[in-house]
DNA sequence: GACCAGGCACATC
DNA sequence: GATGTGCATGGT
């Protein structure tokens, strides 16, 4: 693995790891998961899915079929309950249709062929395909996101508006590409990005401040 | 009460 | 191709 990024990995499992991300007692339940954390706090995304248990509403086909405004009162804690009920009907309809409803069909089918698939989904953009790449189907993907572009571009590691391709493709040349260690490397970006990258860093106590260029400007 | 959260699609220039 | 906007709840 290329020195940095060793290090900053180093540096993050030392403080959080392990994180043992992806929560979620099924693959169907992790992608769900995806869907609903977008631009959105976990911590409301787990009342949505609990909802979604309670209804019985966690599997493909009783999502497509129960009225809508069932589903969408299901997901309103996570908000955005409109778009995301549609996104996440979109996603049941591209599973049944072309693994009859199985994640497990799914996985068995290779990333390549999964990845174009994912992104003609609507409502399924490049991180949300990716997460369920490397949580759900367990390939080796490696996730970027909002946390991922601001820390690496706030020490001057990559250029500040790298467009997400070519960001997950400097991390897949740069970090052997091992499952485990591609989902314990998102999970740690997150952590970390929580407590210390958000709009405003308070890079104080961050395990990766010490990394820091001197003089390295720190806000985007 | 303001600000923000692990995006995405769509419109417009 | 870049930039702006709507979507919505709940925690800090």
């Amino acid at each position: 693995m290329k020195r940095i990024l060793k290090d900053f990995y180093n540096r993050m499992e030392a403080r959080y790891g392990p994180t043992g991300w992806w929560p979620g007692d099924t693959a169907f339940e992790i992608a769900v998961g995806a869907v609903l954390t977008q631009n959105t706090a976990w911590l409301n995304v787990e009342k949505a899915i609990k909802n979604l248990k309670r209804e019985k509403l966690l599997s493909p086909k009783a999502i497509l079929e129960c009225p809508l405004d069932r589903l969408e009162t299901a997901l309103m804690p996570s908000g955005y309950f409109r778009v995301k009920a549609k996104r996440l009907r979109s996603f049941c309809d591209y599973l049944i249709s072309h693994y009859g409803g199985s994640m497990r069909r799914m996985k068995a089918r290779p990333l390549e062929a999964l990845r174009p698939e994912l992104l003609d989904v609507h409502g399924i953009g490049p991180e949300t395909a990716d997460d369920i790449l490397l949580y759900a189907c367990e390939k080796p993907v490696f996730v970027v996101d909002a946390y991922t572009r601001r820390i690496l571009s706030r020490h001057g590691v990559v250029k500040q508006h790298i467009p997400y391709e070519e960001l997950r493709q400097f991390f897949e040349h740069n970090v052997e590409p091992d499952l485990t260690l591609y989902k314990e490397y998102h999970a740690l970006i997150v952590y970390v990005g929580k407590d210390f990258c958000r709009r405003a860093p308070r890079c104080a106590d961050c395990p990766l401040a010490p990394t820091l260029k001197k003089n390295q400007p720190i806000l985007d």
